[in-house]
DNA sequence: GTGGTCTAGACCACA
DNA sequence: GTGGTCTAGACCACA
């Protein structure tokens, strides 16, 4: 289900959390559903369980995931996340545009290289 | 002529490497024209001498700048790096355009909100 | 497993990039296999920790190593490091090739020398 | 006769030195002749004359120049030069090829490499 | 325990 | 004056 690269720059921990949290928004992990125990996941991965952790940790305090108790990590509401992200992947999409404004691209420019560019394999 | 943010996570001599390329790619630093000394901005910044040093050896080791010893740093052929700098802008295009569509966004939907969002600033 | 030399008029964080260079390219250190820890080297060679830290730096960033942070620095893959140093081998060895030409040295000088010389010691 | 490249990360001495050093060994300055004054090069690189100067001090250590007080600088013996010259190419080049032999390429490899590789451009 | 960043301050090479 | 290297020592993030 997750798979951890060592060789990968960022933190595990924070990989754990990207993982996750595609896995939720494309709804490979279903609403409420509950996520592997944290001592589970951490022999799975042959990672310290104080790492996944702080990693669900993180995807609670993003909204991600909720806790029970006694009982274990559950999956958030899809459809909430998903407006949320969509706002976040648009914000960072004018970023970006901006940026190539400023370096002298045209609007056409950009929107032909979103259509043609492989933006959509 | 550079403002740094000791809220922001990202460490210092990131920000500076940052700015200084926003300033070289926008034309506001010309080709040739030397940086600010070390120790100069160190002190204007009320930043180490180090962590400058830090930032300028990243800025010659992407191209940004060059050095001469003794004289100081000086910003490099503007027209090149805007080459390369307009690939990794379409890379990063193309990765957000990819998360977007993952999420069920319509590529209509993406290109009105480049169109009215603003980019144009 | 490493020596430095304080009167090798190199600073001591390129002698240190060098030897692990060379100690990662012959196998002594295996691909994968945990290189010592930044302070153990540091008090090992008696040299500061930045400066053991800046070389490790530098050959993470040359892909002779990779970081996982909390658990140290490993060998990269050796194959694929072996690929690359050949071909900044052969370059060299062109542009060696091209001086003793011309100085007036004859091909068959230069093979000679390769295969007489001393150069499978 | 020279050009200096900014932009090159060698020092400004280190760079008129390797100019001469070449002009000497492939004959255009020949043996006696007299090189530019300090002062006539400095102006004609827009170069501090300190740093002709110390490039000139360098040269002479090296033997490729001769000082007579209140006359000049002169090219020393070519051929006396080029001997020591080829030892010094021979070395660099039996070092190379102890690293070629060290990485898995063959005496073949590497003797092919030198005559098809464009090593006679 | 391990790496990453930063400050303070020194000394050297180069122009 | 200018950049480059280094030591000493601190504090933080991560596992």
């Amino acid at each position: 289900m997750i798979l951890i690269d060592l060789k990968d720059s960022r933190p595990i921990y924070e990989q754990v959390v990207d993982k996750f949290k595609m896995l939720i928004l494309k709804g490979a992990i279903a609403p409420d559903e509950k996520l592997p125990s944290v001592r589970n996941l951490a022999v799975d991965l042959s990672i310290n369980p104080n790492t996944i952790q702080r990693a669900y940790a993180e995807l609670e305090r993003q909204g991600y995931i909720y806790t029970v108790k006694g009982k274990g990590n559950f999956a958030a509401d899809r459809d909430k996340l998903i407006d949320g992200y969509k706002e976040e992947i648009l914000k960072q999409l004018r970023e970006i545009c901006q940026l190539a404004i400023s370096v002298g691209m045209t609007e056409k420019e950009i929107i032909n290289n979103i259509k043609g560019g492989g933006a959509y394999d």
